[in-house]
DNA sequence: GTACCTACCTAACGTTTGTTAGGTTGGCGG
DNA sequence: CCGCCAACCTAACAAACGTTAGGTAGGTAC
């Protein structure tokens, strides 16, 4: 049920999908939803929170895994594969996190902002790790970069398409570090 | 009221504006807005048109603007400042576009889309003088990256801040053309 | 002064929305 | 076998939606 909501607000956004959509895509009907959540807005509270915990966690595992091992800008690589991963490959939650966060009521969004925020500060450390030469006023205008660059993938990268998103995942980070002409030297397709 | 619309667009999205929340905006009743257009939809196509004129407009400017004189990198980051300029110097046509467009019933869309991919069209062609060195199958997804940093702006970037779109424009300019680090060479906020 | 047109209003229509009260079912515990 | 509770359904509610038919005020044309 979390994931047939996630999938529509990917589609429709928060006001324009409903709860009988919802119950239908699950086979019950919409009063049944309200034995489970107290409102369409507690339901969709859920569905948010998911989405970050989804990237969260998959930050999570990278940190874990490349404990300590590794060049600087191989684990910054590993950590933009973590959230496409998040954004393709973990169900509907942080795709629809991304796309429809915005078109959700203020009230809403105010109560996932704190794990938002946690989100963007683990970010924040990544980045001054792997960018220690860089002026801390820029950090979170070049960590807005990154996450713009990343996340409007979702309206245009094909999952089924050329590039893997490993692939995806190394052009991003080389752009990010080196500029746009680095593209050219890296490792393809695939 | 079409303005009144595109500030409603970017604040709610396409469902959650409603045709009387419009009217009260500019101080009619919901029906009169049925002599000016035919539908909901067809006031909004007009909207989402405006949009991406603004935008088409800017970018012609600055070709005639430049034509011939200056670096290639700086023909790139005046259109990229033009850009930002549709966005958040020329009301809210842009800025609705870019937030909404997506939230929009997909026949409305498919209307708009030969308008964007006539857009994105220019600014590869634009790519591709300023980047010939680039792998020309590489220039699409140069231009996504591009966009990507540059529209996401709307979510954060504050006009009566520190930093101005002039200044905003630089980095986000040197920072596709030669990454991060080079955020820390360029003239400063302003 | 009459005709006409544009711009608006009023008042309602049918539909859909989130939500709720009360009833039904099936399985598990004792 | 009885009671219970979670999971569902039915049926309706008030509110809000896009939309429409018909009416009104004010200005312009001739």
């Amino acid at each position: 049920m979390l994931d047939a909501a996630a999938e529509r607000l990917v589609a429709q956004g928060y006001t324009a999908t409903t709860l009988r959509e919802i119950a239908a895509d699950i086979g019950i009907k919409a009063g049944s939803i309200y034995h489970h959540f107290e409102s369409k807005e507690d339901l969709f509270i859920e569905v948010f929170s998911r989405g970050i915990e989804v990237m969260v966690d998959a930050f999570g595992d990278v940190d874990i895994a490349m404990n300590g091992c590794d060049g600087e800008s191989d684990r910054l690589e590993a950590h933009v594969r973590a959230h496409l991963g998040a954004l393709f490959e973990h169900g509907s939650f942080t795709a629809a996190h991304v796309t429809a966060f915005f078109t959700a009521p203020e009230e809403l969004r105010s109560a996932i902002v704190p794990l938002r925020d946690d989100y963007e500060h683990r970010w924040n450390a990544l980045l001054a790790d792997v960018l220690p030469e860089l002026d801390s006023a820029r950090l979170p205008i070049a960590r807005l970069f990154l996450f713009g660059a990343m996340n409007t993938t979702i309206e245009w990268f094909d999952l089924s398409g050329d590039l893997s998103l490993d692939g995806l995942a190394n052009l991003i980070t080389v752009q990010f570090l080196e500029g746009v002409d680095a593209l050219n030297l890296q490792r393809s397709t695939r």
